[in-house]
RNA sequence: GGAGAGGUGGCUGAGUGGUCGAAAGCGAACGACUCGAAAUCGUUUAAUAGGUAACUAUUCGUGGGUUCGAAUCCCACCCUCUCCGCCA
C-alpha cells in the first residue's frame, strides 16, 4: 500500500511513478478524497477539543454545587449535546470517505524501481546472464512424454479425483517430489533460514496484507463458508505471520524459509501450459521470505536472489536470471529477479523462481514496523521461490532424459532420492 | 456443536461513568558505581494522525449506541482460553 500522505501532497509524482508500470494510472480522484478527508479531520479535532473542554468543566461544576439540575448545568449539557451530533454528522461523512479512499488505495500497485529496466510487457525484460549450458538435441522428450513413460505421474486420473490441472505423483515421481523439497529446506536452513510450515488456508486479511486482495480475488479458490482461502503462495502466511507487530530491530534481518503447497486458480490461462506440471491448481513450493531494515533491502535482494540461484547450481539445471521490467513486475513488487530454467523440449526458458523486493509496501499493509532511529518505521519484505518443485521435476527430467529412456538424478539429489537413475518401477 | 471465562501499552497485569492514555511489574534506553561487566541505584520509555514546534485529536478486540463525558453501561460481531461432545 502507498502512503496516504505522498498521495495527497505528491499526487503528480505519485501518479508519474506508478505509470512507468506502461499503463496510465489516474490518481486525481483518490488525492481529491483525502484532501477532503484531512479538511473534516482538522474540523472534527477542533470541535472535539472544545467538547472536551466542556465535558471536564461540567465535571467539575458537579463535583463542587452537587446540584446536577441548576439551570447553568441544564445549558452546558445543551451545548455539550449540539457539539455531540455536529460531530458524529461529520464522523459519518469521513467513514464514507474512508472507505472512498481504501477502496481504491488498496487497488494501487507498489511504486516500480528505478533500477528496474522500463518497459511494457514480457518481452522488455532484460536478460542479466545465463548460466550452464542449454540442452540442445534433436528427439528430446517432453517432460510429460518421460512422465508417462515412468509412469511417475498420472494427470487422467486426477480428473477424476479433482478436475483438469491437478496431478497425482505415484511412485519415484512422488518420492522424486519429496526429495526435492527436503533437500532444498535442508540447503536454506543451513544457509541461516528458520524453517516454517504455516497453515494452507489464509484469512481475507492475511491476503490484503500481502497484495492479493481485493485485486485478485478472483486468482484464489475461496471457502466459501468461511473468510479462508487456499494460500496462492506461502508468501501469504510468512507475512502474516508478523501482521500487526513491532519488531526488535536487532533482530533483522529475519529469514525465513517454508514449504507449502500452493493453490492458483490461473483464470485466464485456458489453453496454456495444459501439459504436464508447468501451470497446476496445486504444487509445492519452497520459499523465501526476509524481514529487513529498509536500508538493507537491496543488499537483500540480491542476497534471497542469489540463496534460490544456488539450488539451481546444485542441481547443474541451466538456466538464466532476467531483470523484471516494469511493466512487467507484480503487483506488491518493486523489483523483481526471475530465474528461468531451460527446458530443452520448448526450447526455452520457463521461471522457475521470482524474487521480489517489496519494500515497506507489504508492511504497510501488514502493519509491520520496527523501532529505527527512535521511530517506528515500516520495514522491508522480499520474498523468492527457492524454488517452485513441480517445475524444478521437470526441469530435472528434461535436462537429465537419456537414450534408454531413463533419467540422471543430479548428483546433489542422490542421497535424497536414494538413486542415480531414475527408471521405470 | 454445547457450557463457561476472557480480549487493556514491546510483554505481564490493575483499573466498573468524570483531570485515566491508563497503577504496578518485566523488558528497553540513558546515567551513576566499575579497569570492564554483572548486581545495585537513579532518570526516561505506548501508538497513530496533523503541525517546524508548542500542541491538538484519536486509540483499552472490531463496529455501532446511550451520555455533557465511556477502558468502565447497552447491542452486534470477531478472536482466544477452559470444560463437555465429536474426531485425524
Amino acid at each position: 500500500m502507498l502512503d496516504q500522505k505522498l498521495i495527497r501532497e505528491n499526487p503528480t509524482s505519485v501518479g508519474e511513478s506508478l505509470s512507468l508500470r506502461g499503463k496510465v494510472f489516474n490518481i486525481s480522484h483518490i488525492h481529491e478524497l483525502t484532501v477532503k478527508k484531512k479538511d473534516i479531520d482538522i474540523e472534527i479535532t477542533s470541535l472535539q477539543s472544545k467538547s472536551k473542554k466542556l465535558s471536564k468543566l461540567i465535571g467539575q461544576e458537579i463535583s463542587k454545587s452537587k446540584n446536577n439540575d441548576s439551570p447553568e448545568l441544564i445549558s452546558l449539557k445543551k451545548k455539550g449535546n449540539e457539539y455531540r451530533i455536529k460531530i458524529s454528522e461529520l464522523e459519518e461523512k469521513q467513514r464514507i470517505l474512508d472507505k472512498e479512499v481504501d477502496d481504491e488505495i488498496y487497488n494501487l500497485p507498489n511504486f516500480p524501481s528505478k533500477d528496474a529496466p522500463i518497459g511494457k510487457d514480457e518481452s522488455d525484460n532484460l536478460q542479466i546472464k545465463t548460466w550452464g549450458d542449454p540442452l540442445i538435441k534433436e528427439n528430446i522428450k517432453s517432460h510429460w512424454e518421460i512422465g508417462e513413460s515412468l509412469n511417475i505421474f498420472d494427470s487422467v486420473k486426477s480428473t477424476k479425483i479433482s478436475k483438469s490441472r491437478f496431478i497425482t505423483l505415484t511412485g519415484n515421481g512422488a518420492r522424486l517430489e519429496r526429495a526435492l523439497i527436503n533437500f532444498m529446506l535442508d540447503i536454506h536452513t543451513k544457509n541461516g533460514y528458520l524453517e516454517l510450515m504455516p497453515p494452507a488456508l489464509v484469512n481475507s486479511e492475511s491476503l490484503t496484507g500481502s497484495g492479493q486482495l481485493p485485486k485478485f480475488s478472483n486468482e484464489s479458490f475461496k471457502c466459501s463458508n468461511d473468510d479462508l482461502w487456499l494460500s496462492p503462495t506461502a508468501e501469504v502466511p510468512l507475512t502474516a505471520f508478523h501482521r500487526n507487530e513491532l519488531i526488535d530491530s536487532k533482530q533483522l534481518p529475519i529469514k525465513y524459509v517454508a514449504y507449502s503447497p500452493c493453490f492458483r486458480r490461473e483464470a485466464g490461462s485456458y489453453g496454456r501450459d495444459t501439459k504436464g506440471l508447468i501451470r497446476l491448481h496445486q504444487f509445492n513450493k519452497v520459499e523465501l521470505y526476509w524481514f529487513c531494515h529498509p536500508s538493507k533491502s537491496l543488499e537483500a535482494h540480491k542476497k534471497i536472489t542469489s540463496d534460490a540461484e544456488s539450488i539451481l547450481k546444485k542441481l547443474n539445471l541451466p538456466y538464466r536470471l532476467v531483470d523484471i521490467c516494469t511493466g512487467d513486475l507484480g503487483f506488491s513488487s518493486s523489483r523483481t529477479f526471475d530465474l528461468e530454467v531451460w527446458l530443452p523440449s520448448s526450447k526455452c526458458y520457463r521461471e522457475i523462481s521470482s524474487c521480489s523486493n517489496c519494500l515497506d509496501f507489504q508492511a504497510r499493509r501488514s502493519s509491520i514496523r520496527s523501532k529505527i532511529d527512535k521511530k517506528n518505521t515500516y520495514i522491508h519484505t522480499l520474498n523468492g521461490s527457492g524454488l517452485a518443485i513441480g517445475r524444478t521435476m521437470a526441469a530435472i527430467l528434461e535436462n537429465g532424459q537419456q537414450k534408454d529412456g531413463s533419467v540422471k538424478i543430479p548428483d546433489a539429489l542422490v542421497p535424497y532420492f536414494g538413486s542415480n537413475f531414475l527408471k521405470t518401477a
